[in-house]
This record gives C-alpha cells, structure tokens and sequence, in this order.
DNA sequence: GCAAAAGTCAAGTACCCACTTTAGTATTGG
DNA sequence: CCAATACTAAAGTGGGTACTTGACTTTTGC
C-alpha cells in the first residue's frame, strides 16, 4: 500500500556507498537541502543529486521540492526495513546456535527431542585455526 | 579487544551486493562449504570464493578449514553492529520527530521552551508534491 | 598410488557506477 | 530586469570490482 515499497536490494547497495552513508549520517540530525549535504563532502553538487537520486530510489530519503531548493530527510521505515532484515538472518542464526546449545547441553538423553536427525551440521572437534 | 573488528564500512560494503546478501541468506539456515555455497548460485566456484573473502573481511561471516573443506558460518555480532547502526540513525531522526511533535502539540505555550529558535527546520506548510 | 574433489592463486576482461564537466532551467533578492 | 542561487540534465571518463579462465596444491576415496 506504501507509495514506494523498495526492495531491501535497493536498500543495501545504497547504503554500500560511503558517501550515501556519509549523507544519511548528517539527514540523521535533521532535513537538509542538496546544497547543505554537499557542503561539508570532497564532491561536486551534481554527485550529490545522484547520490540523492540513489538513496530516494532506495526509499531510504524523500525529498520534496520547495521553490528551487530541494529538502531531504530521512525515511524511518526503510530504515526499519533493513534493520529487520539483519535482525531475522541474526535470529535464524543464533536459533540455529541456541538449538545446538541446547543439544550439547543436554546431558541427560532428552525424550522431548525429535528422534529426526538434527539437520545441523556435525561439529566434531573445537577445531583449531585453520589446519595446515 | 576482538580480534577482527570490523568497520561499519566493509559491513555495508559487503552487504551492498546482491550475490553475497544471497550467501548471508543461505547462510542464515545453517554453516556451509564454499562448494554448497556455489551451487545454487550462477556463477564460478572461484568467484564465489571472492566473495567469501570480502564477507570474511567485513567480518559478516567466519570460516575455518577442515581438510581440504572450507566451512563458512554467520558472526551474529557483525550483523548486530550493522543493525545497530540503522537504529542509531532512526532513533535519532525519530527523536527529531517527537520533539517537533511536542512543539506542534504544544497548543499552550509552554514556558519551558527556550527562547532560541529551535533549530528545526520551518515546516511552514503542509505542502504539495513537487510544486511545478 | 591415482584420480576425483575442493579449494587456491594469478591474470585478464568487461561492465558498472562515482564523479566530472558543460550547458541549461527555474526561482529569488535587490 | 539582472544576476545570483539552487538545482537539473546529459554526456563522458576513470577506477573499481565481479566474474572468468587456466594452472596449481592439498586432501580423500578406492
């Protein structure tokens, strides 16, 4: 239903940019124009409209014009978006690493556990640093 | 103190290309050999070598070898540091919003407030979509 | 011991994209 | 009206990097 739903692909590869991310930091304490994020960046101001131009695709910004000055600012939901998207590969992981857990744990043979095969992978030795 | 801390930078580097998000995804379901890694994908075994390589390097993932297998898994902490990161942003442009809210809301007018203008960038109007 | 499997290493290619320059369009202040 | 200001649009260039290929090393199954 949102205006502009971005794919978390668009999402990520504009924050893969240091100069985008430099850009998000500084719309992060507050709306800027192009002019006031090209300011304090090493570019000229038409890279930073592209930047811009990237990081609205994105969804992450949305600007609106006003008169011949563009505003920015930043797009909490898109942020959020990303955010969820690390925290579920994080979760899944740590599940995988908590069920694991919980099988060495389990000293004493647990009836509850499924009599399937764990599916995860066999961890047989400590294993040192690479073995040379 | 870690031994591979890794820049916010390489993080989002990292994860700014669609192959190695892909890695992360398969990755999230359980460890894995480069090889197995390789399959689903369209591309050389080499390459995806590579790409292990830069997430190794972003810390997003950890490998060790086994052998003549090389088994790759998720760092939960990278993909935290990266996640905190967005909140930090959202969290400070939604503290932004809530205190430009409390303005607005303010229909008394509070005392409280300082004199100095409020640093916040004028909404004077609702205003349109793009003004042609 | 040999061959297949699983990577590793080094070049090389091709494409993407960050950035520049140049030229142009609205908008605003005096 | 004139000159800044604030972009916008288009084209071009260079460097980075994703990917390939081919040769080589190590491990493992038979």
């Amino acid at each position: 239903m949102h205006a502009h739903t971005a794919s978390s692909d668009q999402v990520f590869h504009a924050l893969g940019d240091g100069t985008r991310r430099a850009i998000v930091l500084q719309l992060g304490s507050g709306p800027a124009s192009v002019s006031e994020l090209a300011r304090p960046l090493p570019i000229s101001l038409a890279a930073v409209v592209q930047h811009v131009q990237v990081l609205e695709a994105s969804g992450l910004v949305a600007t609106h014009k006003q008169g011949r000055v563009r505003t920015c600012h930043l797009v909490p939901d898109a942020l959020l978006e990303a955010e969820r998207w690390l925290a579920q590969r994080r979760a899944l992981w740590e599940g995988r690493l908590d069920r694991l857990e919980a099988l060495v744990h389990a000293r004493s043979p647990v009836d509850g556990a499924r009599a399937t095969a764990p599916s995860i992978a066999p961890i047989d030795a400590p294993c040192e640093e690479e073995t040379p």
